[in-house]
DNA sequence: TTAGCGAATTCTGGATCCAATAGACGGAGA
DNA sequence: TCTCCGTCTATTGGATCCAGAATTCGCTAA
């Protein structure tokens, strides 16, 4: 069965995952004649996946003016965190009583490595060694895996979708910005991790709802830190072509 | 200020509309050329608009086949309730603190016109009177207003439009066909509303978030009741024109 | 020198046109 | 009669074309 799709469709693939990839910088002003040539097509499926990103929220749309890449706001950063911290807590318990012995086994398989990438991670920060993108996109990656775990025996995909939709509004590559702040928050995750997967182990819906909940919360805390060693980097280029 | 927007936004919202508000029916079939007939438009404008619609899941696109109107299964009915109690419990909580006298009073306001039409419906159920649909609908924007205000003070824009685009999967005017056995659910309904309203009084942001959490939660179980009776009556009609 | 005004340019929004796909229809053969 | 296959039509996807809006630029005048 070859998945049929759109040309519109591919873009908005692509678009959406440099956007939230980073390659794509927020205040960044998308123009359809550049993207039609990049791409290869007219301008027609351009339009049609410029507005797929508007209506998920990765771009503004301002008629006649054009199409901008958002930029969060430290606000709605903190907001989203708010909404991933109770959706994950909700996923968690549901996910709890139906975790099966092979997904546990997956969830330790991840967190045993999820622990060496956040050691590495750490000798990182403290020897000042310079920054290694990959394995932090790496790490990243691990920390998602985690989580997906859960997502995936939740069985809950619109909660599933709400909660990736949040998760994306962290800019990956920026945190490095702040790393040697970040030291003891990457240890903290590591245990919480560790915590929550005992907890769904023993088979507490509660418990793990609350450690999952908190879990998200104090991510949150790292993400002020960044917020705050970044400072006001928040310009806006304005409409110039 | 005239806020200028395009032939697509506007077509996109009319049939948002229409689509939650039941007057498009889910297993609908929608035409690019019916649809660009109908608005007195072109075709493009109106691909543009399906695009958002798809983007937002009220509708499926089916490369070279066209756009249903997406029919929402119980399983996914059921969940979007589990999504509305957390982010509705998370903005009563927030709220809470942040409410003022005003605000409490507009709360009054609004919960005693609700008290008042929920004694008429619940009056009607019992009578078996003919169904008075302006009647329900009332009822529910009340219920909307109720919850409307708590949003409002949370200042929380993304849970807010996450739990109202999770509300809309609630196609009011179906409930009505089981409202015989709803009776006892809608006193419920009001009961629940005063004691978040009271919860909120007092300051008490832990309790009111819990209570927000069980309301949403027993209006699933008014929806479940609905589910049963309506039956199966989830029929796909088929692509055929 | 600078503020204001108007033409020119650039870009978006929408209409129209063409190509490609999917399902419907109908005929031929088993 | 049923199945298979080719054709035909309805409908979508994409390209191109045109109109209108917004910004830029340059000219004029105070």
């Amino acid at each position: 069965m070859s998945t049929v799709s759109t040309k519109a469709d591919d873009i908005a693939g692509i678009l959406e995952d440099e956007i939230v990839g980073g390659a794509i910088p927020p205040g960044a002003v998308l123009r359809q004649e550049t993207l039609s040539e990049r791409f290869e097509v007219s301008r027609t499926p351009v339009r049609e996946a410029l507005r797929r990103l508007a209506a998920l929220g990765l771009v503004s749309f301002e008629p006649n003016r054009g199409v901008r890449v958002r930029s969060i706001s430290a606000d709605e950063l903190r907001e989203a965190f708010l909404v991933r911290a109770e959706l994950e807590a909700l996923a968690t318990e549901v996910a709890t009583p139906k975790m099966t012995p092979d997904d546990l086994a997956e969830m330790d398989r991840i967190e045993r490595r999820f622990g060496e990438l956040t050691l590495e991670l750490r000798d990182q920060a403290r020897t000042g060694a310079p920054r290694d993108a990959a394995l932090f996109v790496e790490w990243m990656q691990a920390n998602y895996a985690f989580h997906d775990v859960i997502y995936r025996v939740a069985e809950l995909p619109l909660v599933e979708r709400i909660a990736k939709g949040a998760r994306r509004t962290f800019i990956g590559d920026r945190a490095w910005r702040a790393r040697a702040e970040l030291d003891q928050l990457y240890a903290k995750n590591d245990l919480q991790h560790r915590a929550i997967r005992e907890a769904i182990s023993a088979g507490s819906a509660q418990a793990a709802r609350t450690l999952a909940r908190e879990h998200v919360l104090s991510s949150n805390r790292l993400i002020e830190v960044v917020l705050e060693t970044l400072g006001a980097a928040g310009r806006e280029p304005g409409w110039g072509r």
